[in-house]
DNA sequence: CCTTGACTTAAAGTGAACTTTAAGTGATAA
DNA sequence: TTATCACTTAAAGTTCACTTTAAGTCAAGG
């Protein structure tokens, strides 16, 4: 797979992909004799983890840092297994975080409700007066 | 309350505090007859919301756009109701795509404690095989 | 009286994460 | 053979949401 295909398959630019690699996002991708990148299942998979995590907020640094220790081989296992409970963690928070936003929206949304019938009720006497009127 | 105090309060610098004024992020701070802001209870209420739903993500044009609206009084309803349907729509969008990305942490996490187990075993290999040759 | 703290405007600076531009090389397909 | 992609490096530009700096005014308290 070239790096058109793949930025279509991601919806990511080429510009993008280029740049996550050169900053070390997720290993080289081999490139064929002329030079040209060519991804395999695993790129597809890196890239895709690194889609997800940054479309959630990991920030590129904690990324780099994981792939980083990834690179180095067995020994940084449990190295990288931190990293990835304490991404968990903050993510855990975060969405923690939103839910209390969402249930304060609900909230919000409800007493708009009660505000706009509130509105049409004033709506009507004042309808009514003006049969009255009549 | 003054600046100050409701800086502490919600862990936002005066100069922030200034400047969501400015852009109209709540309705104008109140001054004393030195032109001293002097929040009260609703002032609060704002911004504590603000607060709220920036940690959240919401951006600070929507918030402008609520606030606006807001300042229009009561035909704008619908309009502002609107506005929290739609970003109470984003945040959970937002937040499921958090419950995708911790799951799927979760499993990686799993898997290095798979990842460890293994190398563990092959350490005590090690060992056993030292002791045969003993 | 003088320090402290609040106020103002305008503008420049910051950091993150890209995006774009420039300027060039090299391979492949019609 | 010429157009189309892909590649490179280096650097500048963009957006968002502040933050900081500068340069000054004004009022209250010890």
């Amino acid at each position: 797979m070239n790096i058109t295909q793949v930025a279509k398959l991601f919806d990511l630019s080429a510009a993008t992909l280029r740049y996550y690699e050169s900053i070390g996002l997720f290993p080289p991708i081999n490139r064929n004799k002329s030079g040209v990148r060519d991804y395999n299942e695993e790129d597809i998979k890196w890239i895709d983890f690194v889609k997800c995590m940054r479309e959630s907020g990991l920030t590129i640094e904690a990324l780099i840092e994981y792939k980083s220790l990834f690179a180095t081989g067995d020994h940084s296992l449990e190295a990288r297994q931190k990293i990835l409970v304490d991404e968990r963690e903050k993510l855990i928070e975060k969405r923690d975080e939103i839910d209390k936003s969402i249930s304060r929206l609900a909230g919000k949304i409800k007493d708009y409700d009660g505000k706009l019938l509130e509105r049409e009720n004033k709506l009507k006497g004042t309808l009514v007066t003006e049969a009255k009127h009549e």
